[in-house]
RNA sequence: GCGGGUGUGGUGAAAUUGGUAGACACGCCAGACUUAGGAUCUGGUGCCUUACAGCUUGUAGGUUCGAGUCCUAUCACCCGCACCA
């Protein structure tokens, strides 16, 4: 008995026993603090950040960590060389989903955020990330929240000053107004507004306030939401489909409300030059210089037939078009229609504008085979030959764009084209031979026809004289535009940040600095306001503070608490400052940034808008937030489909279901072997398939899958805990990484995961035997144990260093092989290779290297040093192609040059016999690669 | 519509600079060991072929001694598009 047990201990510590290993080292670490990082230190600095997840319900699933896991082990490599590594972890808490959650369950969302994030949490420590959890920062937190509004207060007090590129506060401003007036500083909120120094003095403090609104770099503008008055809410363009609720097919139309925005277009041209300085892939700046959207062109002013005082302006790139003219198009939104629409044609313009009314932004544009458009009566007039042009209203102009107005040249432009065709206008033909009558021709090479003064002309110096025409006659100038607009900041919601802003007499003023944060108030009610107001403006107790002062009811939008995350982790507890200067200075920016390309665009762009603010007001030494940042790809999940006969509860097997009339299911990918049904557990899986039947195929149930979103509904969400139970973290560690390219989108499948299991196992083989415990050596590694050695360290540092992480799986793998093969159970080499393992299964390498008597953490031992004497090579065997197709290999020396291998493959059997006879014409030889004869 | 990405064996993929396509795994096939195997080990495995040969990186062209890689055209799929985060 006492024997027994003794055995059976030794058996269970010898054998690799991952989930006590793991769970013992994951408590050790905790306890002595391992990955606590220190903001003072003699080491050169390495930021390493994951972009912070929303804490949702349906907690983690294997996509969310590969991210995760690609930056840990970068994290984990630059500790090993010597860097002191910042790797935090934090909640983008504030967000929609908790918000419909507490609509829909009455559960708060500081509650249900609360638990989800604990959820999160548990997921996170089963995988052994090495974030300094000390470090842990919630959005929603007041202590953090106290920072956003107070940097948001830092917004409402700047304004972009355009002649020297960079924001200023607003005293600056006024000083400016009191001195000059507005001249030397165009409003870019309004470019009507021009006063002198004695017209600013005049204005009323609320006059003032206002203009000061126009140059806020956060300022308050009336824009249109999606209103659906049944659900008595603002709604997401997510949530609008064909012009009503996802929920409930309620009918959604625009509304305007006043809301705040950040004025990122005065930054357009700093977030295209700042693109040079970082290290994003080309997609990732093609993306942004896109969503940026510059373009060079005019704004050209037409007269309107029987209006005065009012003049129709277009934004166009190609004012060398003008002759090409064939008609305007206003947005149905813009605000001259109503005016210059005749009587005649009222009816048909006010039809149409109610149906753009109920489309979306995405529709209209997307929609192209179907043309729409309506007529307004009026005329413009070409302003160089006064030639009469219709005036139309189409949804495809948009008002958010240019000036909501585009001259149409259906020659030059397909969507143009399509119009005139559909609505039976005349084409003017400006290019001649270029436009054939049956598509337009967009070119900008050749030359103008039926163009007056520029008939002839090239078209790119014609733009330029037609520019300087227009400006010459006061009735253009040239333009630079943006696609992109203001970023809306204003949400109608309850969970996010309350505005540090009060109303005074409507005008808005910040709350004093001292008295931040203005917390969320407790509500138990969480819908909208009468008016579509957030759910604030229903706690009146806390909206008025008395004498008609009243608090802004919006809360900002979920990217606030995101675009200046990444500075709070350097200082997370500070209650004096933001983050302490010294301590930003010293962390600098994000080495490595890692997250989905979903954020591309938004949160990218925000946080290096804040950023720039910040370092003008001369908070920050950078202006780039991140220096390089890598995109993982997305994991698509791999559904399982069942096939039920209509109308029974009998289930075919995918490979018979054509001979029956079927409806596909989704079945639980837990429940299925690969593609092999569990039968059983689906009798089990769901009550009303109790009385399943079976049809197999060779006694098996085979079901159909499909690549789609990893998602609840489709039930082909993988929990990682589930794998980690079965194999241990380092295994699913390894095997995310081993999928393929950190970058690249892929299908999950779990079937592949025993491969690196194995691997894992067959690595612990050589340093333990089930039976006889420990087995490493002390003996002297041999040349071919070194060169294995060698050429492993040299392929890992590369691969990591380029987060080539599924290459780098590889060579572990072939690097054991080789090992086991040798039968090498050498210390000096086995304890460098764990080295080498420890940022990619940072359990097992702990583990083995204690075993081994080290003291000391792995977290800390010393990264090996490549050496190229103990893998260089004598000889190599060139494959020898005749004609560009490979004959035969021949192993020559490296050292010999072109003319002496010649000889060799020539003298070679199978060339001989490739050759037939006939003298080579050219023999192509690149030492280290290859041979190839030409004849 | 605009913008971005991806197409290589049965599957995930590799080939970092134009130089032996398919490393490393999964799966499958055969065998060894075993009371047993969802353990371990050995061998095989792109397609077509008994073999030699031939074919093969979405499709069609091109450049080159040589193309998965460069160029042109084209097809298919995936992602984003401003209030989801």
């Amino acid at each position: 008995m006492h024997g027994q047990r003794l055995t059976f201990r030794i058996h269970q510590y010898m054998e690799y026993n991952f989930r006590a290993i793991e769970q013992k080292w994951q408590q050790r670490w905790k306890e002595t603090h391992a990955y606590r990082v220190s903001n003072n230190s003699s080491k050169p600095k390495c930021y390493v950040l994951d972009m912070f997840p929303y804490p949702s319900g349906a907690g983690l699933h294997v996509g969310h960590p590969l991210g995760y896991i690609a930056s840990d082990i970068y994290a984990r490599y630059k500790r090993l060389k010597g860097f002191n590594v910042l790797h935090p972890m934090g909640y983008d808490a504030f967000g929609l989903p908790a918000e419909q959650y507490a609509l829909e369950t009455g559960q708060h969302p500081a509650v249900t955020t609360e638990n989800n994030i604990n959820s999160f949490r548990d997921q996170l420590d089963n995988i052994g990330f090495c974030y300094d959890w000390e470090r842990e920062i919630r959005t929603s937190d007041p202590a953090y929240y106290k920072w956003t509004q107070w940097l948001f207060l830092q917004l409402f007090d700047s304004w972009f000053n355009r002649k020297l590129s960079k924001a200023q506060r607003i005293t600056d401003l006024v000083n400016i107004f009191e001195t000059e007036g507005n001249a030397n500083h165009e409003c870019p909120g309004d470019r009507n507004i021009r006063f002198s120094a004695e017209g600013w003095k005049g204005f009323s403090e609320q006059d003032q306030r206002e203009i000061l609104m126009h140059y806020r770099i956060a300022f308050l503008a009336y824009a249109e939401v999606n209103w659906c008055a049944e659900l008595g809410t603002v709604l997401a363009n997510d949530e609008v489909v064909n012009g009503v609720s996802e929920r409930g097919g309620f009918p959604v139309v625009k509304k305007k409300m006043r809301q705040w925005f950040l004025r990122i277009t005065e930054y357009a041209d700093r977030l295209l030059e700042g693109l040079e300085q970082v290290s994003f892939s080309e997609a990732m700046k093609d993306m942004q210089r896109n969503w940026i959207g510059k373009s060079q062109g005019a704004e050209i002013s037409f007269e309107i037939e029987g209006v005065q005082g009012e003049k129709l302006v277009c934004y166009t790139t190609r004012p060398d078009t003008i002759f090409g003219v064939d008609f305007l198009v206003l947005a149905p939104e813009h605000e001259l229609v109503d005016l210059i629409t005749t009587h005649e044609q009222r009816q048909a313009i006010d039809d149409y504008k109610q149906y753009v009314q109920s489309r979306s932004e995405r529709e209209r544009m997307a929609e192209v085979k179907q043309v729409t458009g309506a007529f307004t009566g009026a005329y413009a007039l070409n302003p160089f030959n006064g030639r009469q042009i219709p005036v139309w209203i189409s949804e495809y102009v948009l008002a958010g764009y240019g000036t909501g107005a585009i001259m149409a040249v259906p020659c030059g432009d397909q969507r143009d084209f399509n119009f005139a065709k559909h609505f039976d206008i005349h084409i003017t033909n400006i290019v001649g031979d270029a436009y054939n009558g049956e598509e337009a021709n967009p070119t900008k090479e050749g030359k103008l026809v039926n163009s007056d003064f520029i008939t002839g002309m090239d078209m790119k110096p014609a733009m330029e004289l037609v520019i300087s025409e227009l400006e010459k006659r006061g009735n253009g100038k040239r333009q630079i535009n943006f696609k992109m607009r203001d970023a809306g900041f204003s949400r109608q919601r309850y969970w996010g940040e309350p505005f540090p802003i009060i109303y005074k007499n409507g005008i808005p003023y910040a709350v004093d600095e001292t008295t931040l944060p203005v917390e969320l108030p407790h509500v138990e009610n969480y819908k909208p306001g009468a008016e579509g107001e957030g759910p604030l403006a229903n706690v009146r107790e806390w909206v008025e503070l008395g004498d008609g002062t009243i608090r802004e009811t919006n809360t900002m939008p979920g990217y606030a608490g995101s675009s200046w995350y990444f500075l709070r982790f350097m200082d997370p507890k500070n209650d004096q400052v933001f983050a302490d200067r010294n301590v930003m200075d010293y962390w600098n920016q994000v080495d490595l940034y890692i997250g989905g390309t979903e954020h591309a665009v938004g949160h990218l762009l925000y946080s290096r808008l804040w950023t720039k603010v910040l370092f003008d007001l001369g908070f920050l030494s950078f202006d780039e937030p991140y220096k390089k940042l890598v995109n993982q790809g997305m994991i698509t999940g791999s559904s399982r489909i069942v096939y039920r006969v209509r109308g029974t509860h009998q289930f075919v097997s995918a490979g018979l279901k054509d001979k029956y009339e079927t409806d596909e299911l989704h079945v639980d990918v837990n429940i299925v072997d690969g593609v092999e049904l569990d039968t059983e557990a689906f009798k089990h899986w769901r009550s009303d398939y109790t009385n399943a039947e079976f049809i197999l195929e060779n006694g098996k149930y085979i079901c159909g899958t499909l690549s789609e979103k990893m998602s609840k509904r489709y039930f082909n969400a993988v929990n990682p805990n589930t794998l980690v139970e079965k194999y241990g973290a380092d295994t699913f560690r390894m095997y995310e990484m081993f999928l393929g390219p950190v970058e690249q989108s892929k299908p999950w499948e779990t079937k592949g995961i025993e491969g690196v299991h194995r691997f894992l196992k067959k690595l612990w083989r050589l340093f333990a035997d089930e039976q006889k415990g420990l087995v490493v050596t002390n003996d002297a590694p041999t040349a071919d144990e070194l060169k294995t050695l060698h050429k492993t360290i040299r392929k890992i540092e590369e691969d990591t260093e380029r987060l080539s992480y599924n290459t780098a799986v590889s060579a572990f793998m072939v690097c054991v092989n080789e090992l086991s093969d040798l039968k090498c159970h050498k210390k000096a080499v086995l304890e460098q290779v764990l080295v080498l393992l420890t940022p990619y299964a940072p359990h097992v390498a702990e583990e083995l290297w204690q075993l081994m008597g080290n003291s000391g953490s792995i977290l800390d031992a010393a990264y090996p040093v490549f050496e190229q004497q103990y893998v260089t090579e004598s000889a190599k065997e060139y494959p020898v192609s005749v004609n560009g197709k490979l004959r035969t290999t021949i192993v020559i020396n490296l050292d010999v040059e072109a003319d002496e291998a010649g000889k060799i493959a020539l003298a070679n059997e199978v060339v001989q016999k490739w050759l037939e006879g006939k003298e080579p014409k050219k023999i192509i030889f690149v030492k280290g690669k290859m041979i190839n004869i030409v004849i």
